[in-house]
DNA sequence: ACAAAAGTGTTCGATATACACCCATGT
DNA sequence: ACATGGGTGTATATCGAACACTTTTGT
């Protein structure tokens, strides 16, 4: 594989599209790295990210950019900056608009494209990254925790049918601080945006199965919302 | 005056900035607009914004937009989000990255260019705008509205120093709502972002002098903060 | 019977909301 | 003295935070 050109001219910046996709896996927050083949920052690691083609939106190239890596089309995915120093990138001027996506436990993820060589990190363990990568990682870990507590996000990161514990469990990691089982369960079941489903599940170990819950998309309604977790 | 030309290249977007640029004016919430004299939508209005030069940050983009509509360079300023529609204009790809600004009340703002027809428009009452300008207004306000209650963005729309009742006022355009004076102030007052000054001023009509307050920049502490307004 | 995880309520302090009258000044 | 806007406190309801034991299953 060729590096591809680089498409800036003259008096033009150019506009690309880097994606931070999120997933727990291993009862970490994780974060999917492309390791660079080519330079600037050969072999460091990066963001998934492209430029954006002229005829598409930019929610289209973020999408297009996730499907190359991860073969996954179906998540949440939401815009969340435009960084454009115009320094960022030392081949010229690149204007990056960064979008942050969700995956849900229950999706098989692809690997990339046979010489892309891509890893899932845990988002408090990232190597150097390329260009300003670790601020845009920042940044959508900043925002992910904080729509968590206002907003019901947090079930796009979750299979289809999940235990309280699960749910809570998943809170707990990317919030990254442990929540009282009880006020936690009473918030989540008052706010009505669970159903109750009819199967439950045995632990992987051994004790009491759990109910199996599924989410009521209906139920999303961010603005104005009161706080799931203050 | 001429238009300027149209710098998109085949296969590159071009990106421009636009600027929603708040004020307070005769008890209302006012944005600045131009009225395009070139096509495409010609002679309707629009909000302020240009193409980004090759060497400046986006921010510097935006501020130089406000610059030169407004003479005003000391704004508080905010990315706001990212157009990029393919068709969002009609002669070619446009990405435009928008910016929320507001001015303070004590500065005085001077015409754009002469030949630029600019005018204040209360936000309730906007004529049909160009583009997808419309959507953007919405979501700055939107935006506004919100940020609002969770900060003290509030200040930058009064002067240096106010009375309680003219902060209670700017708060009740912007949110579009009554607020309950008793409560207000208490509020206000507990959170420590006003200072009080020895100074006091005199109705325009008549009636008590109220006291002046200035606001306390260190104290602004956005995150995680208590709701000023909840 | 015991280990392991699920499930369940109450108390207490803090905060939000609703609400009405006196005060200082100019005319 | 009166009109005008400035300034003040309390009672009630609601919400968040802290906290420990019983239940159900598998081995």
């Amino acid at each position: 594989m060729e590096p591809k050109p680089f498409p800036a001219r003259a008096g033009q910046p150019a506009v690309t599209v880097d994606v931070v996709i999120f997933r727990l896996h291993e009862d970490a927050l994780k974060v999917l790295l492309i390791q660079r083949a080519f330079p600037p920052h050969k072999s460091k690691w990066a963001l998934p990210g492209g430029f954006v083609n002229i005829s598409e939106t930019l929610e289209e190239a973020a999408l297009r950019e996730m499907e190359e890596e991860t073969g996954v089309r179906d998540v949440y995915l939401e815009q969340l900056y435009t960084f454009g120093d115009p320094k960022r990138d030392p081949r010229g001027r690149v204007i990056t608009v960064a979008y942050f996506a969700l995956i849900s436990k229950d999706v098989k993820v692809q690997a990339g494209e046979e010489a892309t060589h891509t890893e899932w990190h845990a988002v408090n363990k990232v190597p150097d990254l390329a260009f300003d990568h670790e601020k845009i990682l920042k940044y959508a870990v900043q925002r992910l925790r904080y729509k968590l507590e206002y907003s019901s996000v947090g079930f796009e990161l979750l299979p289809d049918e999940f235990t309280l514990s699960d749910l809570q469990n998943a809170y707990e990691i990317v919030l990254a601080e442990k929540l009282d089982k009880r006020n936690f369960r009473s918030r989540i079941l008052e706010s009505g945006i669970l159903v109750e489903t009819s199967r439950s599940q045995s632990a992987p170990g051994q004790g009491r199965p759990a109910k199996l819950y599924r989410y009521r998309k209906s139920a999303a309604k961010e603005t104005k919302a009161r706080r799931l977790f203050p």
